[in-house]
DNA sequence: TATGGTACATACCAATTAGTTAGTTTTGTT
DNA sequence: AACAAAACTAACTAATTGGTATGTACCATA
């Protein structure tokens, strides 16, 4: 437990592993996800996640630069879990704050 | 998805769910479980999770004190996430770490 | 009289994490 | 000639989080 959550803990890392869900994400386009991340936050994170084994990174040896990040295996059985917790987070704020719900669901329309 | 996270997240809140999942737990019990931790971070947490809604406090006006700590509807709802993600550190350690495997193992026995 | 159990609170300090700003490289575009 | 794009790196600062140490109330037991 003590090893699973040290992992995805931090402020970034479920978004970056939430964003990669459906398949290979460049940089820039994890930048664009996870909003508000700044570029150090992002490199740091996805070097961290490499590290632990969860991502992977392939380099195209292009100008300008291109780099792909994906699931490992063991990253990819974590998805488990992105479904439900968003879910859970929709319910919350369906029941804890209902002023804010309607904002949520605007929100699912233009993201996808 | 920031809202999820952000509730569960810090290096304690999981574990304290994690242990309340067989049922109410005494702040005490929850000190055992949390190998480690401080009396002042499971005061901290334990207050956050309530002020969240994800958990109860019941008081019994004795002397000594004695509290129990339960899960509200709400943060029972997390119970989805804790066995596979225990797991899912398991597989990891098996794969990644096959040296510490056996110690995970022979530490499942002694705690349940 | 001293000690112990339970569930905290408070003050202060250390460590970790995150944010800001600026720069790099190579090629293509205006 | 200036500038833009992509994926970074480095130096520095701010903010958040966690830890240590000590104290409290009340009663029971040694």
């Amino acid at each position: 437990m003590t090893l699973a959550v040290n992992m995805i803990s931090g402020k970034w890392k479920l978004f970056i592993l939430y964003g990669l869900r459906d398949g290979e994400k460049r940089y820039s386009e994890l930048r664009r996800i996870c909003e508000g991340i700044t570029e150090k936050m992002l490199t740091n994170q996805l070097r961290e996640l490499e590290k632990d084994g969860l991502i992977k990174r392939k380099v195209y040896p292009q100008v300008p630069p291109k780099v792909e990040y994906s699931f490992t295996e063991i990253g990819e059985r974590l998805s488990f879990m992105f479904d439900p917790l968003y879910n859970w987070g929709l319910d919350y704020i369906k029941e804890k704050r209902p002023e804010q719900y309607h904002l949520v669901k605007q929100y699912e329309k233009t993201s996808h």
